[in-house]
DNA sequence: ACATTGACCTGAGAGC
DNA sequence: TGCTCTCAGGTCAATG
């Protein structure tokens, strides 16, 4: 479930196997994975260019080319990188293969086909024409800011958070663990959150997403007081041992703590 | 104009 | 055994 500190990782990922390589072919699998399904025009795009920097913001990762669009990846649930020497057979779920001129290729790989790869004028453009908001972890979002933003809304807190129009990269599971952190009720509207309550909401997704960043985005790796090891059914709570209750908001499943975020 | 719901997609697991 | 149902979750179109 590619979030923003998950998106981090495979940008780093990126970078450091793939930047500045010759690109001498491309092998699309899976056509349906491209946004705007242009094979063709990818392809074109990608052969005898090299890619030269990358930004990430939110959920989505920009790569720059030396010359043409930017390179638009988006990793829907399940999607990644594998960066392996071309003669290795691509694992199943591969579906489009990015040949470099040094024997080796990017795959990108996504079971659920939720991904998309597309082309970009640039990141500006394409973030504005969706109407992505800020990135969660961009140092211009001070408090301040972040208030506006909620300012008028009138929903349950989660799915405003997680709504990309209002803050960009925060998705279903860490929203859960933003919440536990800054002791909020998924369900509580956003409009009635006091001063104080939502400066703790403020702090708690910056914490989180650079905490898990610092742990990779590996859940295995966070610390036993974080939610995320024990969001599953019969999880319990670690601040207090209460059996954590789940909630469906917008369709999806929130995991709770009953007895620490009260409503 | 805003908020909410369902479709998309695939595999795992449950229930009959 | 084998079918059907539900779930996971990010986006986006359609509905409220």
């Amino acid at each position: 479930m590619p979030e923003l500190p998950d998106v981090e990782m495979q940008k780093r990922y990126f970078d450091r196997t793939s930047l500045d390589r010759s690109i001498v072919r491309i092998d699309i699998l899976e056509p349906r994975i491209l946004k705007g399904g242009d094979p063709e025009r990818m392809k074109g795009t990608l052969r005898g260019n090299r890619f030269r920097s990358t930004c990430r913001h939110g959920k989505y990762l920009f790569a720059g080319l030396d010359r043409g669009p930017w390179i638009v990846f988006h990793f829907g649930m399940d999607g990644y990188f594998v960066y392996a020497p071309e003669e290795t057979t691509p694992e199943g779920n591969a579906r489009v293969l990015i040949q470099f001129g040094n024997d080796h290729r990017l795959s990108y790989n996504s079971w659920r086909m939720l991904g998309r790869i597309g082309l970009a004028e640039g990141p500006a453009d394409y973030l504005n024409e969706l109407g992505i908001g800020p990135d969660a972890l961009d140092p211009e979002l001070d408090f301040t800011r972040f208030r506006e933003i909620l300012t008028g809304k009138k929903s349950p807190v989660k799915p405003v958070i997680m709504d990309q129009h209002n803050l960009a990269g925060i998705g279903n599971v860490y929203a859960d663990e933003i919440l536990f952190q800054a002791r909020i009720h998924p369900i509580t509207d956003v409009s009635t959150l006091e001063a104080d309550r939502l400066k703790a909401l403020y702090t708690s997704i910056r914490k989180v997403l650079r905490s898990a960043i610092g742990y990779s985005a590996d859940v295995g790796r966070f610390p036993k007081r974080y939610l995320l090891p024990h969001r599953h059914p019969e999880g319990r709570c670690p601040i207090c041992g209460t059996m954590l209750q789940t909630v469906k908001l917008s369709g999806r499943t929130g995991y709770y703590c009953p007895k620490d975020q009260k409503p």
